[in-house]
DNA sequence: ATTAGGG
DNA sequence: CCCTAAT
């Protein structure tokens, strides 16, 4: 066996997240997708099977446990006991096990027995031990107790392979938090005391877990293999993954070039997987897997049952699953929002089924300052470092901004959760949302300047009396998201406005050094841009330009929504929270493609289309590809003054029409054969 | 799973 | 793009 080292990942006392959505549509449905999702059911299935023997005793585990949630994982009935199943799969897939000590390799779930279910709540895993905590409730009694289970891993140097495993019921009543690894520490300590030796077998007969300690010591020693899922990441492509990163597809003389760089969804693990390769230096080797592991890098288990590692050249690849939601991932718009109709029609912010409300973890918005603003404040050095002689063009405008108020956001976290997993979730949505779903706005005395080609002269922000008026805002791209809410809200009239205008989170008056005038709201009257024109700067101005004055635009004083919320612990009974896909315009050679597929099939076969033309394009679906001809009609049909987004050569929205007339003529003939 | 069409 | 109905 080749020599491996064993690598600390860092974890413990992870709070399991869900698993994403099963499916819903085909759309994203890779093969690989099902594999994930396949996984994530060995995974609980091993986590049942463990806690099923181990509480045999008293409570086993049906035959045919069924997840309260999704169906998906269900255990199917066959001969094979789940045991066996579980043991199997530990042996054939030991990066699968790997994979638990990630955050949400492990879907939240429940498996029926009677009245009762056993909850997969928490699971931690060290270097020494590995854990987890099952709650057991029923219909009569919403929390009977709690149940935390340990596994001695044991230490693992190159030649050496022992472990043991520890289990016992730690606590009949509901533990929490550190309380929880802090117990199975102890019962740990108390198992390795009087089991020193490497069985991992149980001996009071309660449980037999796992197969042999060999087992576990192989699958431990069996070095996963790393996986970045970064874009920047140079590396060959895997197995079927055949079209991530650029790809490029010839059919006829149409070559379609995608970047394809955003496979990445939300949901569910983007279904490639890329190998990063990492020297094996003794030292650097642990440390970079760690940073790794620690970082957005995600995890992804090696989509083949064996042979999980390999070594080239001394290097070893290791390959992390993932199937968590990834909240920090840098597309942010890939994470917000959240279908926010559905998300919002559920009061997020409480969670009745835990009867944790976790808002009380945050400042109420009634006591929040600045609630919802995000303008940053301009210190003092504004003012004075900011005074500088107008008419010179080359002056210089000296700004401090103190500091920037992350837009609201809500979180929803199990109070079970470590205060650590708290601070990582938050800090995950904030780094997502400053990753990409921000910009920047800013305001001259209360008023939104939006025409970014004006210059501080025009718009006064040269002039040190405005400069104490002077506002930055950190904006959520995608305000409708944040505001679809507000549709529900009789008091946000102009909700629905608002988010077409992408309005900013705004500061209302009095919470910052920004001055707001009276605040305008452009209600259901307003239509197109909201350009209400702020005669106190026109007048002040010394811009030239008469349009100075419109590109300030009064910023309605909308009490801050949360921005997003980061759905920790999604409990089970509620809808995923589905987001929408990124918007991905068509290229002009995508385009080229589908007229040209189109051309030749028809207009009825856009499976086949997709087929011909974008089989390697996995983010375009048949349905998308139906969609586009649809547009690509419509937009052929209007003005080109009326057209949007990048221009479409005219040759080929003349062929669409074309294919298009063709096409259609040729359905009414066949119809009307059929008809005869 | 695909197709068609409305939103 | 999403959602649904109908195949």
């Amino acid at each position: 066996m080749v020599p491996q080292r064993r690598v600390d990942y860092g974890f413990n006392g992870y709070q399991v997240p869900e698993v994403p959505r099963s499916s819903r549509s085909a759309r994203g449905k890779g093969p690989i997708r099902k594999k994930l999702e396949c996984n994530q059911v060995h995974a609980f299935e091993i986590l049942a099977s463990v806690a099923g023997k181990l509480l045999e005793s008293e409570n086993p585990l049906p035959t045919n446990g069924s997840c309260r949630k999704d169906p998906h994982y269900n255990f199917d009935a066959t001969t094979e006991s789940k045991q066996q199943k579980a043991e199997n799969l530990l042996r054939e897939d030991p990066c699968e096990w790997e994979s638990y000590d990630e955050e949400a390799s492990v879907p939240v779930c429940g498996v029926q027995r009677h009245q009762q279910s056993y909850t997969l709540n928490q699971f931690s895993h060290s270097q020494e031990n590995f854990s987890f905590e099952m709650n057991t409730t029923s219909k009569s009694n919403d929390h009977l107790g709690t149940v935390t289970f340990a596994k001695k891993l044991g230490t693992f140097d190159n030649s050496s392979s022992c472990g043991s495993f520890s289990s016992k019921v730690v606590s009949d009543c509901p533990l929490s938090g550190d309380f929880i690894e802090e117990k199975a520490q102890v019962v740990l300590k108390r198992k390795l005391e009087t089991e020193p030796s490497n069985d991992t077998s149980i001996k009071d007969g309660k449980a037999h877990v796992l197969g042999s300690s060999e087992d576990l010591v192989k699958m431990e020693l069996k070095p996963p293999e790393l996986v970045s899922s970064e874009h920047d990441v140079k590396a060959p492509f895997l197995g079927d993954c055949k079209s991530h990163g650029p790809f490029l597809c010839h059919y006829d003389n149409v070559k379609v070039v995608s970047r394809d760089d955003d496979e990445n969804s939300m949901g569910y693990v983007q279904p490639c997987t890329i190998r990063k390769e990492f020297e094996n230096t003794p030292e650097g080797g642990d440390r970079e897997i760690k940073n790794l592991s620690a970082s957005k890098h995600r995890r992804i288990a090696p989509d083949m049952k064996v042979g999980g590692y390999s070594r080239t050249d001394g290097k070893i690849k290791q390959v992390y699953r993932n199937g968590r939601t990834c909240y920090a991932h840098q597309r942010s718009q890939k994470i917000y929002p959240f279908k926010k109709r559905r998300f919002f029609n559920r009061r997020p912010f409480t969670t009745p089924d835990r009867g944790c409300n976790c808002e009380s973890m945050f400042s109420p918005p009634n006591k929040r300052e600045n609630s919802g603003n995000c303008n940053a404040a301009i210190g003092p050095s504004s003012s004075t470092t900011g005074r500088q002689p107008l008419k010179s063009n080359d002056c210089k405008v000296k700004l401090s901004i103190k500091s920037f108020k992350v837009p609201e956001l809500f979180i929803e976290i199990p109070a079970t959760a470590t205060v650590g997993s708290l601070k990582r979730t938050v800090m995950e949505a904030v780094t997502s949302i400053l990753g990409d779903g921000l910009h920047v706005g800013i305001l001259v005395q209360g008023k939104k300047v939006r025409d970014d080609s004006k210059t501080l002269l025009q718009t006064g922000i040269s002039r040190d009396d405005k400069l104490d008026n002077l506002g930055f805002t950190l904006e959520p791209k995608h305000a409708k998201l944040t505001y679809s809410q507000c549709k529900d809200d009789p008091s946000f009239v102009s909700g629905r406005e608002l988010t077409r205008h992408s309005a900013s989170l705004v500061s209302r008056p009095g919470t910052s050094n920004v001055s707001l005038n009276p605040p305008v709201i452009n209600l259901g009257g307003c239509v197109e841009e909201p350009f209400n024109t702020v005669p106190s700067l026109a007048s002040t101005s010394i811009d030239k330009t008469p349009t100075a004055s419109q590109a300030l635009v009064a910023v309605p004083p909308i009490s801050a929504k949360p921005l997003a919320v980061v759905p920790f612990h999604r409990k089970s009974g509620h809808p995923a929270y589905v987001q929408r896909r990124m918007r991905r315009p068509f290229s002009v050679s995508e385009v080229e493609a589908l007229v040209q597929a189109v051309e030749k099939l028809g207009t009825g076969r856009w499976r086949d289309v997709k087929m011909r033309a974008f089989d390697t394009a996995k983010h375009r679906t048949y349905v998308d590809l139906k969609d586009k001809w649809k547009t690509l009609v419509h937009t052929a049909r209007i003005s080109p003054q009326q057209r949007r987004g990048e221009p479409v050569p005219q040759e080929l929205l003349d062929r669409v029409l074309a294919a298009h007339a063709y096409w259609s003529q040729r359905q009414a003939k066949q119809q009307l054969k059929a008809a005869i």
